[in-house]
DNA sequence: TCCTTAGTTCAAAAGTTATTGAACAATTGG
DNA sequence: CCAATTGTTCAATAACTTTTGAACTAAGGA
């Protein structure tokens, strides 16, 4: 349970891009990306995919380095890597994410929202 | 032999990231970025694969809309469709050829060159 | 016409990725 | 301690993707 990352110039473009080409990962980082600095739970996820589909997609995430998995008590913290994929390849995160926004054939990003703030 | 392409709003952004997900095709484009607006046929890739594995892999980009092929005589023109790429995802094609060109561990773009002149 | 060149198609094999359910940890709240 | 919550792992399967060689088509030149 280690939890592997790869360091920021370990990132590869062709394995970063083969991952955020498929649908569900490519949600999964549209999601994390609106809502940018906020760590979220796996559970954010479901609505995408089955909870043991999410692992396997989570993990892809995180081997390829787009995303950083923490563990936090049960739960794992997923945050984007942004930091680390705009020094490894600058605009590409953005202009993805922007092109994912603009391609209508793409479900809106942003699930059922639910602030808990009390 | 209809060489079927998709229209410009039919290009899809997952697909084209799969696409150039791999790295033959990824060379591909890299190569025809360094020489755009001069059509290739498909024998200036054959460092890159076998022919008809480079059947394979061409017919991928075309048919996400990535280059475009016409026929003449008994070549194939190959360019990329970079207007409607940067129409449809402004930026994205320029910040993959830019980190393919930073990332130390794709092989270097351009391959033999001899120009015949005379 | 015959030959060469350029590229495609087909079917098979190999390899990879995605999806599933059942079983398993680990943490936390009661 | 017990149960619930959160997520992982495993093995199986399904579904794709890539690669290959042999056979093919189509155009162009001698």
């Amino acid at each position: 349970m280690s939890l592997p990352h790869p360091t920021t110039d370990q990132i590869s473009l062709p394995i970063v891009l083969a991952v955020l080409g498929d649908p569900t990962r490519l949600a999964i980082v549209r999601y994390l990306a609106s809502k940018e600095g906020v760590p979220l739970n796996c559970s954010k996820f479901l609505d995408l995919a089955s909870k043991t589909n999410l692992s396997y997609h989570l993990a892809k995430l995180r081997e390829a380095g787009v995303t950083r998995s923490e563990a936090v008590g049960t739960s794992r913290l997923i945050t984007l890597r942004r930091d680390d994929l705009d020094k490894r390849f600058p605009g590409l995160l953005d202009s993805v994410i922007a092109a994912a926004d603009g391609d209508k054939a793409l479900p809106a990003v942003g699930v059922s929202e639910v602030e808990v703030s009390a």
